[in-house]
RNA sequence: CGGAGUGUAGCGCAGAGGUAGCGCGCGCCGUUCGGGACGGCGAGGUCGGCGGUUCAAAUCCGCCCACUCCGACCA
């Protein structure tokens, strides 16, 4: 991609107001656009980090046997009644009518969407396990939309439903989901903590939340220092500063957090308000047992840029970059030759053709926060200067060393 | 929904009763070219909205709207 052509150009100043970390830079290096409280555009670059997020849980997800589906987004009454949810649910519904007068709701969570799906196909214990996910837009009427692309009205969510024939087999997916998750998050590159949690509106029971310790986070989270226990202030009984009541060794300490993800089970509850049963091995009919699990898409990468940036800019993981490369080329430089190259390898570059001054360059290269970065010049001459976006170390290679170290 | 702050050019801001300003960005010309260069010329505004006070309102008063932060609530 040439940057000459990039929607859209980078900003000096951040916008009016904003105060989080992800607001002010994500709005600078042009990855989002506000349209107002809670609402974002996802800008090419935004775009293409969040699709490479999504990649990575999809890939994750396949492995555990999940499969992609896209549920509708406008819900009938009707379906939401069943659970009672419809009323259960009400302040964080946005519900619309239609020209009839019919009542709608926009989708903030899909359980019983996917309930209603499930039950019209599957009738048989060998028709379980199943699971499904989608990758959509989820409203939430927030109280208070806030933070950056932390907490919008209307954002990004990856969610995954699962049903199984018996609690047990419903707990062995649920952990296996956790591992998923472990996985996903540390492919991006995220420490990611799993923590003790309750359900909120969408369940009584225990929960685990995937919490990234954050300053600018909104959750508060005790943990172990020693082992992986960590709870969510909200059932925290202990005392912080006491010894972990798992390993016994630990002592408990506690960081804001910020949530990324969640998983939940609901047990035969919601089955049983909707009616849905299907036959065992010996005949008799039985309500499934449902699962949950979410990862807010758009919420990781704001995440990520709340934890991993500096003064000057983003500073992206290599597996969650918008671009693989970013390459500078200032007077005397060659880069069309290596552009032409790292295209035809497949590699993705964000080559900085512009007509404008070196500084420029650096300082916008410095914000957008791309991994690695070439520099081609007349002092460089025939070598590129290769720089890690993390780190000063400077390495002058050949075209090939580049290309080998790219493959 | 309670509390606080802010709304003036695309963006960031100054102006506090008397002709609408600055910086950045944008367009044209020229000089520059390894850390957001410089000079010249130029375009761009119902000062968030509605109502009121006044000879006169961006400026004072009232109501409303929007955004940001704190709180309650929440992926």
């Amino acid at each position: 991609m040439r940057q000459s052509e990039l929607f859209p150009k980078t900003l000096k100043e951040a916008p009016k107001g904003a105060e989080s970390v992800n607001h002010k830079l994500l709005v600078r290096a042009g990855f989002v656009d506000q349209m107002m409280a809670g609402s974002w555009t996802l800008m090419p670059m935004g775009k293409k980090v969040v699709n490479k997020i999504n990649k990575i849980i999809s890939e994750e997800l396949n492995k555990i046997g999940a499969q992609e589906i896209l549920m509708p987004l406008m819900h009938p009454k009707n379906i939401w009644n069943e659970t009672g949810r419809w009323d259960k649910a009400d302040e964080i519904m946005y519900k619309l009518t239609d020209a009839r007068k019919r009542d709608f709701a926009l989708s903030f969570t899909h359980e019983e969407i996917f309930l209603d799906l499930a039950r019209k196909h599957v009738f048989s214990y060998q028709d379980l396990p199943l699971a499904l996910y989608h990758f959509s837009t989820k409203f939430r009427n927030e109280l208070r939309a806030k933070s950056g692309v932390l907490r919008g009205r209307e954002f990004m969510m990856k969610d995954l439903y699962s049903i199984h024939a018996s609690q047990d087999d419903l707990d062995e997916y649920y952990w296996k989901v956790a591992e998923a998750y472990k996985n996903i998050f540390a492919c991006i590159g995220f420490d990611m903590h799993v923590v003790e949690a309750g359900g909120g509106v969408f369940t009584e029971g225990i929960t685990h939340e995937m919490q990234v310790f954050a300053d600018s986070g909104e959750d508060f989270v005790y943990y172990c220092d020693k082992c992986d226990w960590a709870q969510n202030k909200e059932i925290f009984k202990l005392k912080e500063g006491g010894v972990c009541p798992k390993c016994k060794e630990g002592i408990i300490g506690s960081s804001k957090s910020i949530e990324v993800g969640n998983i939940f089970r609901f047990g035969t509850s919601y089955s049983e308000k909707m009616n849905f049963t299907y036959t065992d091995e010996n005949g008799y009919k039985k309500y499934p047992y449902l699962g949950s699990y979410g990862i807010g898409t758009t919420r990781t990468m704001g995440a990520w840029v709340e934890v991993s940036h500096d003064e000057r800019g983003i500073i992206w993981s290599p597996e969650i970059s918008p671009f693989a490369v970013h390459l500078i080329d200032l007077p005397g430089g060659r880069g069309q030759a290596i552009y032409d190259s790292l295209i035809e390898l497949g590699v993705e570059v964000l080559w900085d053709d512009r007509q404008t001054g070196a500084g420029e360059k650096f300082a916008d290269a410095d914000l957008i926060g791309i991994p690695v970065r070439l520099v081609s010049s007349e002092k460089t001459g025939e070598k590129y200067e290769w720089k890690m976006r993390n780190s000063d170390g400077t390495e002058y290679l050949d075209l090939e060393q580049v290309l080998n170290k790219l493959k």
